[in-house]
DNA sequence: CGATATTTGATATGGTCCATAACAATTATC
DNA sequence: GATAATTGTTATGGACCATATCAAATATCG
């Protein structure tokens, strides 16, 4: 920005918000008025927790008859996986605190999608399973990602840059 | 669960589960042993999720001299870009709920980088404006944001990337 | 072996962010 | 001019995240 350019703005600034109503009150029609997101558009975190938080709230939409959370998908996935691991391997994988996990494997449990078994090895530990039910919830909770989630992701980006999309997250998730 | 099927699982769960161990116990260097994340790091949410964590705690690395937010940032973006709005516009703008902007503009004014000020049209409403301190806080946090912050994703993903992703991202939270 | 340190799951607790209800002051509407 | 709607605010509760701490079990080391 040059100076004189600057001192103009200042001086707008400064007679501030009375012009900059009055100047919106005679624009032709004075309903929504959108603020102007400027360099806001273009900044990583801004675009990346919204879109984060857009595809949660259509995560959780489409997975409602199965009430799954992402978080939840993502360890039933995880014990399925990766079976007769501990409590503190699986939340250290998905970035959990141990304590913090304690009640979300309570809720697995209580709804018998995931059993606690006490570790013949070491009996401190409790090694993690999915039960039928919990295979069986998984397999559709999938089954809904796949038609209804990602698929919308396809149709917004196309398969390529999906792909491209996932990669470049992946990096910045791994090397940031 | 019933009974019976419950004693099944947990026969069959320590079976797998004390399987699954030795067998990784035979494996040849037994140190860290990772759990496979398998379609886990194809999810998009999951890797988004992760990515936005990862970006975020960057972000506040960067302003740690500014002790600066991403969302104070953005307020004090918008409220640049848009002097003379009210609280509400600008909360609603950046997806801030009323109550919860209150806080967050009283720390603002409070290390006096905004400003309230009555409006005169209509009195219920407070116009916000930045401070000059705000500013020139706002000046120097833009500097850094470009040097050290976004700077750092264009050596990981490249320019093109870089412009490629933001505009999937935008896509996402605007489409999806 | 036995004393000490470490690990595991768990509890308690506090902080931050997000969401809703309700309120006084002001303005809009009829 | 009575009623409804809006603005900023407070209070409050829930979800998520982080730390300290504990008992039980195991590992370590003298």
């Amino acid at each position: 920005m040059t100076v004189s350019k600057a001192a103009e703005k200042s001086a707008e600034a400064t007679a501030k918000g009375a012009e900059a109503a009055r100047a919106r009150k005679d624009a032709p029609d004075d309903a929504g008025e959108a603020l102007q997101l400027g360099e806001l558009s273009e900044q990583l975190g801004y675009v990346l927790k919204r879109a984060q938080l857009k595809v949660f709230e259509n995560f959780l939409h489409c997975m409602a008859s199965l009430q799954l959370t992402p978080a939840q998908f993502s360890v039933l996935l995880l014990v399925e996986k990766n079976p007769g691991r501990n409590q503190t391997e699986v939340a250290s994988t998905l970035g959990i605190l141990r304590p913090n996990f304690v009640a979300m494997l309570d809720n697995l449990e209580s709804r018998d999608l995931c059993a606690r078994i006490r570790s013949t090895n070491d009996r401190r530990s409790h090694i993690l399973v999915l039960t039928d039910k919990g295979k069986a919830v998984l397999s559709r909770a999938k089954k809904l990602v796949a038609t209804k989630h990602e698929a919308r992701l396809n149709e917004l980006l196309g398969g390529a840059n999906r792909e491209a999309l996932i990669a470049m997250l992946s990096k910045i998730a791994n090397e940031f």
